[in-house]
RNA sequence: GCCCGGAUGGUGGAAUGGUAGACACGAAGGACUUAAAAUCCUUUGGCUUCACGGCUGUGCGGGUUCAAGUCCCGCUUCGGGUACCA
């Protein structure tokens, strides 16, 4: 009887529908095991060959799990917003819902037809508002919430309000956008509508001003994982930057859990690497440099200082009211403050030590030169000087002194408080509260200058900018300062002289794409006129602006360390900036010295060091002297929400006095809505501008916005397990129960776009305490790719002659690519060549040995190629089973291969040959008699083998086991139930069809799904003698059968009276002998 | 540039430091058949030998070891990821 596999596969596939067989229900009396394969996009292209890889690979899994008594998850469904066929829908006016719906109903035939395990009452589609009511609450649950870093936790805004309430920004650890200054007093103040937009900046789910990458053919912006090398991901448009307000989720706050996360997951090295690069989290100092030579920025009249700033010398009279001396001053007095602040009275530190940090609301420094004096302690901000005298101010000279100091003092704005030493010793809070006093009282100062220049983080407030370096070692060798081209201190900095060359530099940049930057590597910048202050070492160096300095990373502006960074080298080369060795022994003449290592030299008290002690005293000492801090930056960046798209999740939002307000819960979910045309509004705005009626039922607009792609797919997991609850996204039971997903396999391309944000969505579910596990996916596999194999033909140019694979170097050939689907075995079937195309119907050949043999390539698979290949054909020609078992044999399940159907045919011999060992005479028949020592071990060893491979995943080796075991089997004539029983238990989850058919064969009435998976016996793999390969000095001479229970003595001393062994040892007497109990026996002899 | 992973017959690939090439494809030869398909048997890394056998062989060059595809060092090369990330 012939291995029918079509009517065989079809009539278990109709039995498992109408048992129910893969019906999941909790069961506490099981152990449970989740198998997820990731989300697949329905594609109109439908499923090429490679796609079912990683699905046959958990099928494999689930199905083992389940034969070993597990209760198996086993999910699938459909990630179905996206881009695709909104394309679609705009080229052809056909609703999206329309097109998904046809190419699910298509997906889903074409996997019915491989036999998958999935429990399909569970399948979730991303599209269905049943399903995206939880995307939508998840994001109100985002926007009432802000991430706390004192606690590392996602927490209600509500408690981050009435922290404001009570202190303002006192004290607070949020994680935000931008650093905020205010107090108590100063948010009771605030409107409703200036609170609601300073809570943006803290809430996890906010919308703001960002720069965002948009593709203008696709008509929307995309996320950092859309974009690579300035192209979208999908279609390869060209991406810009742009500024527009989005929404944002604040993943950059879970950056550090999302990295140590990483260590207690069982993924790849490879794909944790992916992911610790993109985090990106590098320590260092973000440190601040004063610019020498500010220009103003405000635009005339608003610049005006409106504090009095009169003086004496002309000179003063244009300065605004930002820097405190003039250059040349400074550059006199700097020394002098510096080793004033090095040598402070008692009195002078105590008072410092209540000043410093912002410990009273306000940033005082020390020593500050103001106008051509030292005063002690100066708080810029609010123009207020504090002085602390000793003794001799007491003396009638002095007084005078003092009396005209503070004239002078005063005529340019300042006022000045003078407290004795003892006063201060004595009841410091006493001047603390005189102080206090005399700040609030100077209020009128808040609104100065700086208002325009972006708050330093370092709590500072007087012109100059940050840098963020993890080199503050280096400090001495910095020669220049760059500023990214779209940094606002651009403006600041340049000065009239540079102002045009700064302004072509910047339109020029504007004009390069993203792409041009990355693929031409020229060295360009523009100096700005401007000079910085090193605040460490005090020189004045010169600020450049380049486009090698990124806005977005850090603070867009860098130190220039030519000595030691490769990039600044290159500068420095390019431009002529002065390069300083701050490594003994370094080599700087050719290239930088970029290592983190040697002895630090040129580098005042770093002197000495090494690289590694150099930087911690760094940043020790300038965390000391209030230049900067330590701090870690992450490259991780908040990811964009908001597509300027019709086919996606609607937001839950309305505005309302142009702020944003989230739907009561009630009126989830937001549905989608109709629209005329799926394109952006003649006004521009996106497809939902076109709906009817898209506002609440009190007449606010709804958002226009949609969500991106990865807003669905971000917390599907969970919704599996509980997929058709109304109340909750999963409900407590179902979550306990199930917990997290123990096997996730698919591919690597969402190793920074999914894998990230489904990690953040779920920590951000776990801080609400709405689910159990703080990590996903506890175990991930990537399936390899599964790449083209294309065949060629060669045409003899100008003509329609083809020429076979051997010959064509007699010719002058193009190569063209032909189909490979009439392509078999590299030959080309020419019939159907012919007919393929109305061009080649008259092609004429040029055949080797009778045939037209084709060349051969492996690339991607697709269309243009004409190598795909469909799993239904293959499905339609040899079965389920075989492509199951083909897709598993063709090599390790992580590797990439391409797809050649050339070696199927081995696998579908096996399958035959297995079934007519349940026949003879094509009658059914089995024995039940007792198995001989012989075909016990060949099952035992089988069973053993197949076992360990499912945990490793080592597929394609379990395939080989399958068909040594039946080619032995075969050989040994063997039909005996007891053997053939267990075997197809253990085939099962390879091919499902084919061990269902057999167990019933051999009587079962129930699915072998439901079976026991068998355990293989030690006892009967024992062998009785071992196959000792002899070897001289490592080379292999002949092999020895010798008892396996032979002592090591007994095998060295019956190889050496071996004639054999005589005869190869020449007379020569043996140096050792290594003999290996049951492996080995190695003679070493004098060469 | 940086990070990760590879490199083994004509092809896909196998090998806890212990007989390299399992298993399969392809190819060649043979059996059955009027013929084809299907099935079955034999051979199949290279060189050499009538044969027994010998030599050689896992990208290249070194090393460790009784023994290296496997471990270490240095290169070449091909994939994948990422990119002026300070």
């Amino acid at each position: 009887m012939d291995y029918n596999f079509r009517e065989i596969e079809q009539k278990w596939q109709k039995f498992w529908i109408e048992n129910r067989t893969y019906k999941t229900e909790i069961d506490h009396t099981k152990p449970k095991f989740y198998v997820l394969d990731m989300f697949p996009y329905p594609s109109g292209a439908g499923l090429h060959v490679g796609h079912p890889l990683g699905y046959i690979a958990s099928d494999i899994y689930s199905r083992y799990k389940r034969l070993n008594g597990f209760n198996v998850l086993h999910p699938m469904g459909y990630d179905a917003y996206g881009l695709p066929a909104e394309q679609y829908a705009i080229q052809t006016g056909q609703h999206p819902a329309v097109t998904t719906q046809k190419n699910i109903k298509r997906y889903r035939e074409q996997l019915d037809k491989i036999g998958f395990s999935y429990d399909w009452d569970r399948e979730v589609r991303t599209c269905e508002p049943d399903y995206y009511k939880w995307t939508q609450w998840a994001f109100i649950q985002m926007f009432n919430s802000y991430y706390s870093n004192q606690t590392q936790q996602a927490r209600p805004i509500a408690e981050l309000v009435a922290h404001f309430e009570k202190s303002g920004t006192a004290d607070l650890q949020a994680a935000c956008t931008e650093e905020l200054n205010f107090t108590a007093d100063d948010w009771n103040a605030k409107t409703e509508k200036e609170q609601q937009e300073i809570l943006l900046n803290y809430r996890i789910a906010y919308l703001a001003d960002m720069k965002v990458n948009w593709c203008a053919a696709l008509g929307t912006v995309l996320a950092n994982d859309e974009v690579s090398e300035g192209l979208s991901i999908r279609g390869g448009h060209p991406v810009e930057q742009k500024v527009m307000r989005q929404w944002s989720l604040r993943v950059s706050a879970y950056a550090q859990r999302l990295l140590d996360g990483l260590d207690k997951i069982d993924w790849t090295d490879s794909l944790k690497e992916t992911q610790r690069n993109w985090i990106g989290r590098s320590e260092g100092a973000e440190m601040r440099f004063e610019i020498v030579n500010p220009t103003p920025t405000l635009p005339q009249g608003e610049g005006e200082d409106l504090s009095p700033n009169p003086s004496t010398e002309g000179e003063r009279e244009a300065k605004p009211s930002y820097y405190t001396t003039d250059a040349n001053t400074w550059k006199l007095l700097k020394e002098n403050a510096k080793s004033m602040r090095l040598e402070p009275t008692e009195a002078e530190d105590l008072l410092w030590q209540n000043l410093r940090g912002l410990k009273l609301g306000v940033k005082f420094r020390r020593q500050q030169p103001v106008d051509i004096f030292i005063p002690d302690f100066v708080c810029t901000q609010k123009k207020l000087i504090i002085e602390v005298d000793g003794e001799y101010h007491n003396g009638k000279e002095q007084i005078e002194l003092d009396v005209e100091r503070t004239r002078i003092l005063e005529t340019i704005g300042y006022k000045v408080l003078r407290f004795t030493n003892e006063e201060v010793l004595t009841n410091v809070s006493s001047v603390l509260e005189r102080i206090r006093t005399e700040i609030k009282n100077r209020d009128i100062f808040t609104s100065n200058v700086e208002v325009k220049v972006k708050p330093s983080p370092c709590g500072r407030d007087r012109v100059g900018f940050d840098v963020f370096t993890t080199r503050p070692d280096t400090i001495y060798g910095v020669t220049f300062m760059v500023l990214a081209p779209e940094s606002e201190l651009v403006d600041i900095c340049t000065t009239a002289e540079q102002a045009e060359a700064v302004k072509n530099y910047i339109d020029a940049t504007k004009k390069r794409t993203e792409r041009e930057r990355i693929a031409d590597r020229k060295i360009t910048g523009v100096f700005t006129g401007s000079y910085a202050i090193n605040p460490v070492a005090d020189t004045e160096i010169p600020i450049w602006i380049s486009d090698y300095v990124l806005a977005g990373y850090g603070t867009g502006a860098i130190m220039a360390v030519p000595g030691h960074d490769s990039r600044d080298y290159a500068f420095a080369k390019h431009f002529n900036l002065p390069i300083i060795p701050l490594i003994e022994g370094a080599d700087i003449s050719e290239e930088s010295f970029d290592a983190k290592e040697g002895i630090m030299i040129n580098s005042g008290f770093l002197n000495g060091l090494t690289v590694p002690e150099a930087i911690a005293k760094a940043k020790e000492y300038i965390e000391e002297e209030g230049i900067g801090k330590v701090k870690v930056n992450y490259r991780l960046r908040d990811a964009i929400f908001s597509r300027q798209r019709y086919w996606g999740e609607p937001f839950p939002v309305y505005y309302k006095d142009d702020l944003p307000y989230m739907l009561d819960e009630s009126k989830l979910p937001l549905e989608l809505p109709e629209v005329d045309k799926y394109l952006p509004t003649e006004t521009g705005e996106p497809p939902l501008g076109r709906a009817k009626n898209w506002a609440t039922d009190d007449g606010y607009k709804l958002e226009l916005n949609t969500m991106p792609g990865f807003a669905g797919s971000s917390a599907y997991y969970l919704r599996y397990m509980d997929p058709k609850n109304d109340k909750a996204l999963v409900s407590t039971e179902a979550n306990e129960y199930w917990q997290d997903v123990d096997l996730y396999i698919g591919g690597t391309e969402h190793a920074t776009g999914h894998l990230i944000y489904s990690r953040f969505w779920n920590k951000f579910l776990f801080d609400l305490g709405l689910v159990t596990k703080d990590e996903p996916f506890k175990k991930l596999i990537n399936q390899g790719m599964i790449q083209g194999r294309s065949n060629f033909v060669y045409r003899i140019q100008g003509t329609n002659t083809f020429v076979s694979l051997n010959l064509k170097d007699q010719y002058d050939v193009t190569p063209i690519h032909v189909d490979v689907n009439i392509v078999s075995n590299d030959v080309l079937d020419v019939e159907k060549f012919r007919n393929w195309n109305p061009e080649y119907k008259n092609a004429e050949f040029i055949l080797e040995n009778g045939k037209y043999i084709c060349g051969w390539a492996v690339e991607k698979m697709s269309k243009s190629m004409f190598n795909v290949v469909n799993p239904d054909d293959i499905v339609e020609k040899y079965g389920a089973d075989t492509l199951r078992l083909y897709e598993m044999f063709l090599g390790p399940l992580e590797q990439s291969k391409p797809w050649d159907t050339n070696g199927i045919d081995g696998v579908h011999r096996f399958l035959k040959r297995l079934w007519s060992l349940f026949f003879r005479d094509n009658n059914l028949s089995f024995s039940n008699e007792t198995p001989t020592p012989e075909e016990l071990k060949v099952l035992h060893k089988t069973i053993k083998k197949i076992s360990s491979d499912i945990e490793t995943f080592s597929y394609n080796t379990s395939v080989s086991a399958f068909m040594i075991c039946v080619n032995e089997l075969y050989t040994l004539k063997c039909n005996k139930k007891s053997i053939m029983e267990p075997l197809t238990i253990i085939l099962a989850p390879f091919a499902p069809h084919i061990a269902e058919e057999l167990y019933h064969l051999l009587g079962n009435t129930t699915s072998v799904c439901d079976a026991q998976w068998p355990l293989h016996n030690e006892e009967y793999l024992k062998e009785s003698t071992v196959k000792y390969p002899v070897s001289f000095n490592g080379k292999v001479r002949f092999t020895l059968e010798l008892p396996a229970d032979m002592s090591r003595e007994d095998v060295e001393k019956t190889t050496l009276t071996n004639e054999q062994t005589q005869k190869y040892l020449d007379g020569k007497t043996p140096k050792k002998v290594i003999v290996v109990p049951g492996k080995i026996v190695n003679i070493v002899v004098a060469p």
